[in-house]
DNA sequence: AAGCACCTCAACCGCATTCGT
DNA sequence: CACGAATGCGGTTGAGGTGCT
């Protein structure tokens, strides 16, 4: 198995991304919803291949994204989770529903492998190769002689396992709901992220830091006005919005009013009216959605394992005002599980 | 102020896995 | 079941930014 086709292809272009590129991408996903990338190139008439197009969305383009400053409680939970699972930072960035797989990574080679290693004094236990050998002691004699597939899944039990015990140890039997999401999300991303939504900071803390354009999304919420209006408009009957139906199998749907989108606003209760700044809003309240679009391309989990509305919406609700207690708990349990790197 | 070194992160590459026929 | 296409993922690169001398 070779290459992407649309990778060799002459004249695909690369490098940064415009704005005009990006509305395009943007325009044509509202349109068709994203998924069969494949097919975006060829109908949007842009000169990027279907990876570059589906990175494009998923790491920067995606409604929800919150980019820069890891808070403290990130920052735990990604060396915490890193310890767990290693580099894989697209099971990691599961847990963190408003990062993506790249941030996380990028992170971590960046600043958290150095404190770490600041920290540990230099102390060879580089992350990376402790999990090397913490992967080889787990199943050591079978990894290679399993697929990886097979390994992997057996890697996922394992760390679910190591969970649910951790948290049983922790008492934190009431929490327990997520980890059968937990570990049914390690590859589909779906329920944590919602679980998580509400770990992230105030949107007062997200800072957009950098100024050049690849990182700014807003630019494209300022670009195109039904980007923003939609959850905006939603936003603005944020009550009705906890009980509202809503059609999953519609982009536009995803799009519009969230489950949860009311209740974030009635949480966090720090909605702006500021059209622009709203992007923030954006990144809090479309968490959920983001949800669904994270699983963008997996459509039938989205389908079968989404839970009804009711539920998901009092989950949500519980698990809101559970927050911070919550926090408390993961901290604590960072801290009891220090041993492990 | 200029030059250099270092840092950050968006984007790319290529392999692995999943999916469709 | 086999094969090829599509997608996902993690490692790596390099342009641009920042800080230091």
């Amino acid at each position: 198995m070779g290459r992407p086709p649309c990778c060799d292809k002459i004249g695909v272009k690369k490098g940064p991304w415009t704005p005009e590129e990006d509305i395009i991408l943007v325009t044509y996903i509202q349109e068709h919803g994203p998924g069969n990338w494949r097919s975006v190139p060829t109908n949007t008439g842009l000169l990027r291949c279907s990876k570059s197009c589906r990175l494009r969305w998923t790491n920067y383009l995606r409604p929800g994204i919150k980019r820069g400053n890891f808070t403290e409680q990130e920052e735990k939970m990604i060396i915490h989770l890193q310890a767990l699972l290693g580099n894989r930072w697209a099971a990691i960035a599961s847990y963190l529903p408003q990062r993506t797989d790249n941030d996380i990574k990028n992170y971590w080679n960046t600043h958290l492998k150095k404190k770490l290693n600041k920290i540990q004094g230099g102390n060879s236990c580089d992350h990376e190769s402790h999990h090397r050998s913490r992967g080889s002691n787990s199943s050591s004699s079978s990894e290679s002689a399993m697929s990886k597939g097979k390994w992997e899944r057996r890697l996922q039990t394992d760390i679910h396992m190591a969970k649910q015990a951790l948290c049983e140890a922790l008492s934190i039997d009431n929490k327990s709901i997520n980890l059968p999401k937990i570990s049914s999300s390690i590859r589909t991303n779906s329920n944590s992220q919602i679980h998580q939504e509400t770990v992230g900071p105030p949107p007062s803390q997200i800072s957009h830091s950098s100024n050049t354009y690849a990182s700014s999304a807003e630019n494209i919420a300022r670009l195109l006005p039904n980007w923003m209006n939609k959850p905006q408009k939603s936003s603005q009957t944020s009550s009705e919005s906890i009980s509202t139906t809503q059609t999953h199998g519609s982009f536009d749907g995803q799009f519009s009013s969230p489950p949860s989108e009311g209740l974030q606003h009635g949480i966090n209760n720090n909605h702006s009216n500021n059209n622009y700044s709203n992007i923030s809003d954006v990144s809090q309240s479309v968490s959920p959605d983001t949800s669904l679009f994270q699983d963008e391309s997996k459509p039938n989990i989205q389908d079968e394992q989404l839970p009804p509305l009711s539920f998901l919406e009092k989950w949500l609700l519980d698990d809101a005002t559970a927050q911070e207690q919550e926090d408390s708990l993961m901290d604590l349990s960072l801290e009891e599980t220090n041993g492990l790197f």
